[in-house]
DNA sequence: CCGACGAGTTGTGGATATAT
DNA sequence: ATATATCCACAACTCGTCGG
């Protein structure tokens, strides 16, 4: 879906055309004012409670979400810079991580805690409908392996990706309108897959509960003979559970037990 | 004023430890 | 095994001071 909008082909069928007229090619660096970092400093490792003031974990921004329950509380107020605090509609990007997840960025939408940067997190300014299309691209295909592509480290487990290497990154970038509405677009159907997905889920959870019960009711005795008079196809026929059960009965009586032999232990 | 210098700060890369 | 935290060394940058 990412790679769609980004390559152009949302807008194709928005507008009923393929060409990319008047997109521009430029560097991620051309959408950012400013980039910031924050402290590395020893915390606490739960998140702070109101009154106290944190320092988010990468966890924070791994994810898509903003999830600032993945926060670590400063020993002393006194520590945290307010320069570095995360405010609603801070575009934040991790600068290590797996190479998987190296770069994965997240816009702010709600702040509930004193939480400010860490030293692996990073905080690029930009316009707000730039944030937007940027977190759309370093989400495509295409953007996941140009932030692959740049990152450094001989642990995979462990890659990293400097401030320079970051802005480097190319980036289509249609005329305004149009990249509102290709954001927009994206919006549109990034909730129609939550839909979905919460619909999924909860007819698993249906699902679920449905096997539960039946065999609940089967512990309890419960399928009774009124119930065998009222689901005769389900315990008629050969391969009903009943039938199985008398044959498997059938052929233990035919046989002779096998003589158990204990394995020897190894050391 | 300007350049050299040093101290302090910030940014980066990466090894290794740790939690799950 | 994977994901992340921590630590550390080093590079790069910033800023204040001083002498010419």
């Amino acid at each position: 879906m990412l790679a769609a909008a980004v390559s152009g082909r949302l807008t194709e069928e928005w507008r009923g055309t393929s060409d990319l007229t008047g997109w521009a090619k430029i560097t991620l660096g051309g959408l950012v004012d400013k980039i910031e970092s924050g402290k590395n400093l020893k915390c606490i490792e739960t998140p702070p409670n109101e009154g106290e003031f944190g320092i988010i974990k990468i966890s924070a921004v791994t994810w898509g979400i903003y999830d600032e329950k993945q926060s670590k509380t400063l020993p002393q107020n006194s520590l945290f810079l307010e320069t570095r605090r995360i405010k609603v509609g801070d575009f934040l990007i991790s600068r290590a991580n797996t190479i998987e997840l190296l770069g994965n960025p997240v816009i702010v939408h709600k702040v509930t805690k004193n939480l400010m940067l860490s030293d692996k997190v990073l905080r690029l300014e930009m316009k707000d409908g730039d944030k937007l299309w940027a977190n759309i691209f370093l989400r495509s295909i295409s953007g996941r392996q140009e932030i692959q592509g740049r990152s450094t480290g001989n642990q995979m487990s462990m890659r990293n990706i400097g401030q320079k290497a970051l802005l480097e990154i190319p980036l289509p970038k249609p005329p305004c309108e149009e990249q509102t509405e290709i954001v927009r677009h994206v919006d549109q159907l990034f909730a129609h897959a939550d839909r979905i997905e919460q619909e999924v889920n909860q007819a698993l959870a249906r699902v679920n509960n449905l096997t539960q019960s039946i065999l609940a009711k089967a512990f309890r005795g419960e399928f009774t003979e009124q119930w065998r008079k009222d689901n005769p196809e389900l315990i008629s026929g050969e391969n009903s559970a009943s039938a199985l059960l008398e044959r498997i009965k059938a052929e233990r009586a035919t046989k002779t037990p096998a003589k158990r032999t204990r394995k020897k232990a190894t050391v």
